[in-house]
DNA sequence: AGTTAGCACTCAAGATAAAAGAGTGCTAAA
DNA sequence: TTTAGCACTCTTTTATCTTGAGTGCTAACT
């Protein structure tokens, strides 16, 4: 294991360093180390050290006769080995909880909320991730008819999920030949993928329509929309502004791509999905193989009910970050955000405890009449 | 009416200040304003120009022996009257529409691609509202069975437009059940406002329930969150990056503030949604209310189809914005967008025109069974 | 052996001063 | 009314010097 080759000495110099260089952001020296509580020997045995943990790669030095700083993998040893549990008051914990019930249950409100407690509590970006659904094949089509020119497409894929769209049509219907297209979606269309969507399809479905063929091609083309679409779930950001506090982003444009890739949002989303398990992640700097972001690092958390993603729960910051405070705020956020999610299901009836009494995903439609 | 005491080469002169400040971003000085074409006289005597142009309040002076700088007021004049149009090349338009065309049609896709468009081409901030919808009572409620332990309720407010949500429940219900429970709320909920929702109408509705009283507390809490939530629309902001790379914002804070402001999105809804007409509105530092936005200006217009506004493109720059370029290019995108709008419409059979082939709002809702 | 005091050396950052330069306002002549 | 000319102002640039934090190394100390 890497570190082990460090003496107890040089751990506690390391870790000195780490966190007068969070603090201060700014490259810290022998003689100020050694004032700091813990550290109990002279600037120039310090300065010997100092030297070995540069030469194994821990310190930086941004030029002779400048202080040292902590490389990346200067960060990585420390949050691995040296961090230190950072308490939280009851009174934050407290708060946290109140801030989280007063809003609505349902789950994207509380990502949000997290996601802005995450940002306000840490002073950096806050991130939340709503998992996105997987309907690689739609197993079940309902229709709801509403009148003559609208009716509800209701699709349940494969896991579960249940997926409504609203379907204006341009000629007026009958209620039976909306209930009638449900049953030809059934026969017809029910567990082909995508790319099986294609004008025999078409044809054969506009075929059994009859004369109502014409609604075919648009529902064809939502149901398409419905399983290619926003697969990666969804991302929200809160605090972007708090990024521009830390001069560690020197040139302006350095930061504006790194604004650029949140705002393209699939990259971090590629990012938070790919970690598999349920653990805190904390990634630094070019650990993240997202380019733009070599001076940034990500600490991210899956909130997992059940066997079930129910969203992530995050933070974006400069390499020099508060990792314990962000870590504790992540940990303890998503255990909030859990143990809410545990009243809801814990007023189920006895014996149905896994069952979630209510729980809304789905975001309403609006839509114009003629 | 302010600037009819302007000459003609006041006028002149005014515009090329402006013009050049907004390419150099620097204050603008006599001698080169004296090489520009269309100005023709000396600098002693632009310099006299400038100094009754500063006295009316049109142009400013960083301190003496800088070149002077246009005022709020001096933008706002060049922007009512002196400005140019700015001619779009045929590429660039097609190259609008095929973008825009190469999305699906959805409305809130178009918007989103739209507001990228803006911000792409003119590299500022770039917007994209969608309105919200007023659901002040529901006026009508479905229910659509699903199975045992799920459905979906279906509400149509006063406007037309269709919400639905999908509702589980903890313990397994017939489809008569749900049929019903749409009927009741049909007798008892209809028409009701948010407030209205009270402790007695949900008792009577247990009552209604009878043995499926249980049924009652989460769906009236969905109605009521439905009736309250999001009204003032959504806002999609890109290119947030951008406005880095403007030295306008001296200080990071101010930038930061901004940034916040941008992100809280209710202030920017706000001023969008205050302006009434469907022209393109050119808001210019603080004429625009929003205390941050101060060394900002934001240029939007609404698209509007028959009446009903479909959604808002603009642009949020620094106070030295192209506006010649970014009015074009917003006039341009809402008209490219209103005509896709327009294709959609057309496909409906003659006679009906107003009718849209297909238009779909509602986002998808994704829950796990059991 | 490991630790520490001492010292020469390095290099960014700050201070000071001088020079440059862009721009102005004003006056007087065209 | 316009313009050339000029003195004046004030920022920006450049250069030089100084400061000071921090280092590495050596030699003495424990």
């Amino acid at each position: 294991m890497y570190g082990s080759e460090l003496s107890n000495r040089k751990k506690q110099i390391l870790k000195a360093i780490v966190e007068s260089h969070i603090e201060l952001g700014e490259p810290i020296g022998s003689k100020s180390l050694m004032q700091l509580p813990g550290i109990s020997c002279s600037s120039a045995t310090i300065r010997n050290e100092m030297a070995e943990l540069e030469e194994l790669g821990y310190l930086e030095q941004p030029h002779t006769s400048a202080g040292r700083v902590p490389s990346q993998l200067g960060y990585r040893f420390y949050v691995d080995q040296l961090i230190e549990h950072y308490a939280m008051t009851k009174n934050e914990i407290a708060q946290i909880d109140r801030i989280l019930k007063s809003k609505t249950a349902e789950l994207d409100q509380i990502l949000l909320t997290a996601s802005k407690l995450a940002s306000a509590m840490t002073n950096y970006t806050g991130l939340a991730v709503k998992p996105g659904r997987s309907s690689a094949v739609i197993t079940r089509f309902e229709t709801a008819y509403i009148d003559e020119y609208n009716f509800v497409l209701i699709m349940i894929n494969a896991s579960g999920n249940v997926i409504s769209k609203h379907i204006r049509m341009t000629s007026p219907k009958s209620q039976s030949v909306v209930a009638q297209l449900a049953a030809i979606l059934n026969e017809t269309v029910v567990n082909l993928p995508a790319d099986a969507l294609n004008m025999s399809v078409m044809l054969r479905l506009e075929e059994e329509m009859g004369a109502d063929a014409e609604l075919v091609a648009p529902i064809i083309k939502t149901i398409y929309t419905t399983l290619t679409e926003n697969d990666g779930g969804e991302l929200q950001l809160t605090g972007i502004g708090n990024l521009l506090q830390y001069r560690d982003y020197e040139s302006p444009e350095q930061l504006g791509d790194l604004l650029g890739t949140l705002e393209q949002k699939d990259e971090i989303l590629k990012l938070v999905s790919e970690k598999q398990n349920d653990d805190i992640s904390v990634l630094i700097g070019s650990e993240s193989s997202v380019k733009v972001m070599n001076n940034s690092a990500i600490v991210f958390k899956p909130i997992v009910r059940d066997g079930k993603t129910l969203g992530v729960i995050g933070v974006l910051g400069p390499l020099r970050m508060d990792y314990a405070k962000v870590l504790e705020t992540i940990e303890r956020l998503c255990g909030s955000v859990g143990e809410i999610m545990d009243e809801y299901s814990a007023l189920a009836p006895p014996g149905k405890k896994n069952n979630v009494t209510k729980e809304i995903d789905i975001k309403d439609g609006n839509n114009d009449p003629s």
